[in-house]
RNA sequence: GCAGAGGUGGCGGAGCGGUCAAACGCAUCGGACUGUAAAUCCGACUCCUUCGGGAUACACUGGUUCAAAUCCAGUCCUCUGCA
């Protein structure tokens, strides 16, 4: 067994591998970025490949040949950015929610205790509540709704996770919540002391971490940690740009997780010791230095940023590979710079 | 050499009298992306501009018209059939 407890020690950055593989790397390549902590999303995994076939072949973990740590994602997220959105058909209600998977047409229900029956058959080794998450500019009584179902779903999915499974004592796994509250200070307080009153393995910062003006929420991101127990997770949710991660590693919070890293990659935003590289722009077709000198990724030890700009802009997806390769290793590489725990 | 079709912006390709600095695609040049429906999306792409506009433009040269990429004549090129 995992010893999850340096979850609690140190400060780690899980790169998403949303549908069980972080995109375009094998998991070797995913252990050489020095990953020690990866996040699988429950509603994507739901549907594809679904969790009976996870369970048969032995869990996510061993379907990867993954030895780190996994995550799973509730689905929280996706209700928000796929049903409240309106881009996929469905409603979320008191219970749950209920929505069809646009390609197949499959009727899906996610529920608090679904969400955890998903998530222990995918194999996960953290479990996330799952939670009612909104825009940003939410009006304050739809922010109070959002923070009240949140915490009903939190009991639902504790007590699912202990009645059903044993709790930590029997399974070995965490469990973590998910403080909502938009940008309420006094509702994210409330929030947060709420669900340290039930008591979790981790308190996770949820909803939008970035303004309109795309600066941190600090303000709503410090109320949450001030009203949360110490020696637990304290994991930023989407956090985020590399100077965002350092202001939120100030502010206490010890794991992140953000599509930034990958999906940038792959559009040729590149990280950087000397800030941030457009591998794709044209000053790069001739430039025969790496990517970052004071990297010693794969990619930054054998190739010059003219071939990585001459492969991406013409679509050879090895230039894919070694880009994530690049700057997963370099948040890596910042995370363990990282000394205030 | 007869017959037919055609020459449009970096390329392909619409338009066939006015609302055309010219659809659409590609290429090019920027930008965005924050618990991933994303190898995606957005913008720019003749020149100048005090951002209101202004000046040149649809092979070339003339012409018809208030008005031409669009109609007419000639010139130069290209392609396809027949010899």
């Amino acid at each position: 067994m995992t010893n999850l407890d340096i979850l609690k020690e140190k400060y780690f950055f899980m790169p998403d591998a949303t549908r069980g593989a972080v995109r375009y790397l094998t998991t070797k390549q995913l252990e050489e970025t020095g990953t020690e902590a990866i996040v699988t999303n429950t509603l994507h995994l739901l549907i594809h490949p679904g969790p009976d076939v996870i369970q048969q072949l032995g869990g996510i973990k061993k379907m990867m040949g993954w030895k780190g740590i996994v995550f799973t994602d509730s689905g929280g997220f996706q209700l928000f950015s796929l049903l409240h959105s309106k881009k996929w058909k469905g409603k979320v209600s008191e219970n749950g929610a209920t929505f069809k998977s646009p390609k197949e047409g499959n009727t899906y229900e996610l529920t608090p205790e679904s969400s955890i029956d998903i998530q222990m058959k995918i194999g996960s080794d953290v479990l996330v509540t799952l939670d009612d998450c909104r825009d940003t500019g939410l009006s304050r009584a739809d922010a109070e709704k959002s923070v009240e179902r949140t915490l009903k779903w939190a009991v639902r999915c504790k007590e699912r996770f202990n009645n059903e499974y044993g709790g930590t004592k029997k399974t070995g796994k965490l469990l973590t919540c998910v403080v909502q509250g938009s940008n309420y200070l006094d509702l994210r307080a409330y929030c947060a002391k709420e669900l340290s009153k039930i008591g979790f393995d981790g308190y996770n910062f949820g909803g939008y971490v970035i303004d309109k003006d795309g600066e941190l929420v600090v303000d709503e991101m410090s109320a949450v940690i001030e009203n949360v127990p110490k020696d637990t997770i304290r994991y930023a949710m989407g956090v985020g740009k590399p100077e965002d991660i350092v202001k939120a590693s100030k502010i206490g919070y010890n794991l992140f997780d953000t599509v930034l890293v990958t999906r940038n990659a792959r559009h040729g935003t590149l990280y950087t010791s000397q800030g941030v590289v457009r591998i794709k722009n044209s000053e790069m077709a001739l430039d025969q230095a790496p990517v970052d000198r004071e990297c010693n990724c794969e990619c930054c030890r054998n190739y010059t940023r003219a071939y990585l700009h001459h492969m991406l802009k013409n679509g050879e997806a090895t230039a894919l590979t070694l880009l994530t390769i690049h700057n997963l290793t370099f948040y890596q590489t910042l995370i363990k710079g990282l000394t205030l725990l």
